[in-house]
DNA sequence: GTCTATACCGAGATAGAC
DNA sequence: GTCTATCTCGGTATAGAC
């Protein structure tokens, strides 16, 4: 990887942490080119200018989760939809737990983005969430029938779960949100049989 | 009331709007000013400066739902747990739903508030979170021991359930929020019981 | 590709007339 | 209490040397 790449790598991750934290408009490129240790305009070789930057930043954070998402998916296809549903639940909590930035990053600008940002980049984060819902619905598809109540209400607690979970990323330790984790997850399943 | 009152109470109640909705950093005083058909700077005839008139919207938010709060729970009183339960998860978001702008307040700064903003102005946002923790509690003391799962289990999952609703203010009609909410309502008292 | 210097703009905030 | 005029500051972004 040359120099420039390099440089233009460091800016997209610690652009990420600082958005992440602190958010968009808090953040100055000034605050950025300081971690890289180099002055703001250099950025603009890299970028054409912070929207842009943000948008760089916003994709990959996309690209990322959904890599995660797909490896996941294929080590859980043969499991059964008990463990498959835990996995697309606690897993993803678990994932945005590790990653946090870009857990953090999610729950920043998923439902709440800067305004002036590009709206189709807001619309691939909700085609993210769409796909998670299709991901849900093909675990579901597989059970026989008559053991879970009617599939939205499925879907409408899972993602009031999943959302809700944003909200302790940041205050809770490992252990802590492991354990929450579970607890949710046991009403949940319970909740959900017929 | 006075003229002056009047003004006042003009910069509050657009004031949370535009936080509500634009945010703190991208709500100028010209936009509120604005709103209230004044200049800026007559603004700071009435609030110290920026940062404070946030905190004077911020204080009010808490008061009337700590109001709301109030009253539901002496209506509840003598009702069924079950009942109360429902009223407590259902209603708070119904009122967040229906007071749209103390809703969206509630979601932008509970865990995300500005940078810069007095720490005991976050501190009573917590300190709201903890009653409605206690209230939940006493709800759950009365039951006959023996039909509820651990009581931790059912916060943990009651304040996902609450927390993870706030990204549905937005996006959707009256009619699928009230469906929704009753979609988790189902799978959650369900799902507590032993 | 990175630097220094600088242009430019919009924000918060103050001064002083009315 | 509200206005106009103005100050100050910090941010984005550009110009041009190295």
């Amino acid at each position: 990887m040359s120099k420039g790449e390099q440089t233009k790598k460091k800016i997209l991750e610690n652009g990420l942490i600082l958005f992440s934290t602190k958010g968009y408009e808090q953040t100055s490129l000034k605050d950025i080119a300081s971690e890289v240790s180099i002055k703001a305009p250099a950025i603009y070789a890299h970028f054409a200018n912070k929207k842009v930057l943000f948008e760089s930043i916003f994709e990959k954070v996309i690209t990322d989760y959904i890599e995660h998402l797909t490896d996941r998916i294929s080590t859980i296809q043969k499991s059964s939809t008990k463990e498959q549903l835990y996995e697309l639940l606690v897993g993803t909590n678990i994932f945005f737990y590790e990653n946090k930035h870009i857990g953090l990053f999610m729950k920043k600008y998923s439902l709440s983005p800067p305004e002036s940002i590009n709206p189709i980049t807001q619309k691939k984060m909700q085609t993210l969430t769409n796909n998670i819902e299709v991901i849900l619905c093909s675990f579901l598809e597989e059970t026989p029938d008559r053991q879970f109540i009617e599939t939205n209400k499925i879907i409408d607690s899972f993602f009031s779960l999943l959302d809700g979970s944003f909200f302790y990323l940041e205050n809770f330790s490992g252990q802590d949100f492991y354990i929450r984790m579970n607890n949710i997850w046991e009403v949940f399943w319970k909740g959900i049989q017929k």
